[in-house]
RNA sequence: GAUUCCAUAGCUCAGCUGGAUAGAGCACUUCCCUCCUAAGGAAGGGGUCGCGCGUUCGAAUCGCGCUGGGAUCACCA
């Protein structure tokens, strides 16, 4: 909305002009622009430390020429240069600029905010990728929250997104549950049991880490009894661990299509998959193409021997095939087993190519824990080595763990909090609070509401934080719906839609009255207008920085002046019709801004709560 | 040993392309509903921005070195 582009180049051009001449030679350093601190010192400012020594001038009386200088051009830009000690700022006529805002976001509505800075990039994201032997918990739901938010911001800066999801549905973890299923199932079903398929399933899993501890021990202390040193004792028994050897059979079997395995797989993963699917439709969380291990984990193969005829990899005495990471200062890793079998990276390469032969992306994002930085690291530098030439455009859009007060989730040990309890207590608890305030009367649907707030404090209790960081998840302390939350926002959003309702049925009074910006002179006023002006921008450097937590701060900050400005000022009762009609036109764009910032980061707008 | 991330108020976090008295929320102490939804607003206390050195007119922000903590460095995924 504001050109600062326009008033910097005045500056500089001004700036360089005074100090021609004043006898000086030369090009002088780029004028830097930032923004006061306070309203009251203008909307731009520009410090002129920098230039003192140039000038041999002190900063402030710099300042002062300059501003000077600029207020006597006659075709200047709307607004008004003064000296702030060593700073020269700026104090913007902003009226035509918002008068200009208002009518670009009435016409654009849902898509204000949206840029083409990414215009025709397709740019493929991969996130979630859960495993199909337990239900999602919450550091999938970081994950989620990450991919299906940059997903967004990524569509808003105008790329062409594809969304994809991996199914991790092979392997010996997923033995494990397939084969404690087998032994103490009894033939339990989702239906028969009334438990939802992926929860069914992830309690098999944790049935088998039992089962696979009781064997273990037994085997430890039958060892012991007969004499053998209990370290020697555990290390055998290890070693020799029948649920851990039978899975391995089971994967073996797996491997080679015996048909009752495969049926049992496909059973148990459909399971999982419904129940997943379930928590992703209850969360908001979408994709646009599902992979499945099962079918890709063999691709790649190719490539590494390719590799190896190239020359850029090498093969061990033994037979494996590596890469010498040592020009990157890494140590070496291998690619392909001594028995020619694929390992995790041998996949990853496999389904890379994969899918820039499917859909040539410009750039391929990965959401995936910090955990697994060096993995990707080494990937990235395989394809590189392969030849790539679109490896350089792969990202790791890495994000730190979540940590209850007792340290890690581990789900073998069933010390997590699972996705779907989780949102079914928050629903809860905005239940009980909704009914508390007396609301029910109000709302259209409880469920739907209690919900729907639920679904705004997880979102933005997780995007809140920098992706980059590990945080603690508190129950007691981080579920509120009060102070910096995702409720507090929803809340502002249903009080403005509150006061446009209440406007509806007095517009008639008001429809010859134009929008005259002139009289939102307060300085939450002002505020207010520069913030929803600045929304696209926002939405520019949260693409650019992989960071959605850029767009909460912005619908904090937002909503925090808001509540401030209405609770001084009334809207519709305010002094004069001018005032009145101007104030409701601030709180549409407001409430426009509000909205689509919400889209963004997975904030369901209620009209009412 | 290598790679990497982090360290700001009692707690949880913003701020970091260098700039004007370092900001929120929670918790604590007060105040504000005859007034557009109090899931709100106002005021107060609370900080050697882990430590040191350097670059600079200027460092929470950049560089280097420490200290403390997390993660990774499998022919697991």
């Amino acid at each position: 909305m504001i050109d600062k582009a326009q008033w910097k180049n005045l500056v500089q051009s001004r700036l360089q002009n005074m100090y021609e001449t004043s006898g000086h030679e030369g090009k002088l350093a780029d004028v830097v622009l930032q923004v006061p601190p306070k309203p009251e010192l203008g909307d731009l400012a520009f410090p002129l430390f920098a230039f003192a020594k140039a000038f041999s001038k002190a900063p402030n009386i710099l300042a002062q020429q300059l501003s000077d200088d600029i207020n006597a051009l006659t075709d200047k830009p709307d607004g008004e240069a003064f000296a702030a000690g060593p700073y020269m700022n700026v104090r913007l006529n902003m009226d035509k600029m918002v008068s200009n805002l208002y009518s670009q976001i009435v016409s654009q509505s849902s898509e204000y905010g949206k840029t083409k800075t990414l215009d025709g990039r397709k740019v493929m994201i991969e996130f979630s990728c859960p495993n199909t032997n337990k239900p999602l918990h919450l550091g999938h739901v970081r994950n989620d929250c990450i991919g299906q938010s940059m997903s967004q911001i990524l569509k808003a800066c105008g790329a062409d997104v594809m969304k994809v999801n991996l199914i991790n549905n092979r392997g010996v973890h997923i033995c494990k549950s397939m084969l404690a299923y087998k032994k103490f199932g009894n033939g339990e079903t989702p239906e028969s049991s009334g438990i939802k398929g992926d929860h069914l399933v992830g309690n098999y899993y944790v049935r088998f880490a039992q089962w696979e501890k009781e064997v273990l021990d037994k085997d430890i202390a039958d060892l012991v009894a007969k004499g053998t040193d209990p370290a020697k004792a555990e290390e055998i028994a290890k070693a020799n661990n029948g649920p851990d050897l039978e899975a391995q059979a089971m994967l073996r079997d797996w491997e080679n299509g015996v048909p009752e395995v495969i049926e049992l797989w496909k059973k148990m993963n459909r399971w999982t998959l419904d129940g997943v699917d379930e928590t992703y439709r209850n969360t908001g969380i979408s994709f646009d193409k599902y992979y499945y291990e099962s079918d890709t984990y063999k691709l790649g193969k190719d490539k590494v021997l390719e590799g190896l005829k190239k020359g850029v990899f090498q093969k061990a005495e033994d037979g494996a095939i590596y890469i010498d990471n040592s020009d990157i200062g890494l140590d070496k890793k291998i690619l392909l087993r001594k028995d020619g079998t694929s390992i995790y990276i041998t996949q990853d390469i496999g389904t890379a190519i994969n899918r820039h032969e499917d859909w040539p992306f410009d750039s391929l994002i990965y959401v995936v824990a910090s955990e697994q930085k060096y993995h990707f690291k080494v990937l990235f530098h395989v394809l590189d080595k392969l030849g790539y030439p679109w490896a350089k455009d792969l990202h790791h859009l890495s994000y730190g763990m979540v940590f209850l007060p007792e340290g890690k989730m581990k789900s073998r040990e069933g010390t997590v909090v699972d996705a779907d309890d989780l949102i079914k207590s928050l629903t809860e608890m905005a239940r009980e609070e909704i009914i508390e305030k007396g609301r029910d009367e109000e709302l259209d649907d409880v469920d739907q509401t209690s919900h729907d707030i639920a679904l705004g404090a997880l979102n933005y209790y997780i995007l809140q934080f920098d992706p980059n960081k590990d945080f603690v998840f508190n129950p007691k302390e981080s579920l509120s719906f009060n102070g910096n939350t995702g409720p507090y926002l929803q809340y502002m959003g249903a009080r403005i839609s509150s006061m446009l309702r209440k406007f509806e049925e007095v517009k008639g009074d008001y429809d010859n009255v134009s929008f005259d910006p002139s009289v939102l002179s307060l300085e939450d006023e002002r505020e207010l207008i520069k913030m929803v002006g600045s929304f696209p921008e926002t939405v520019g450097k949260a693409c650019k920085q992989y960071d959605p937590s850029v767009i909460c701060a912005f619908l904090y900050d937002m909503s925090k002046r808001f509540s401030h400005w209405y609770h001084d000022n009334q809207i519709l009762k305010a002094d004069t019709p001018a005032l009145v009609k101007a104030r409701v036109c601030l709180c549409q764009m407001v409430l426009q801004a509000m909205r689509n910032a919400f889209d963004l980061v997975g904030i369901p707008f209620l009209e009412k709560m």
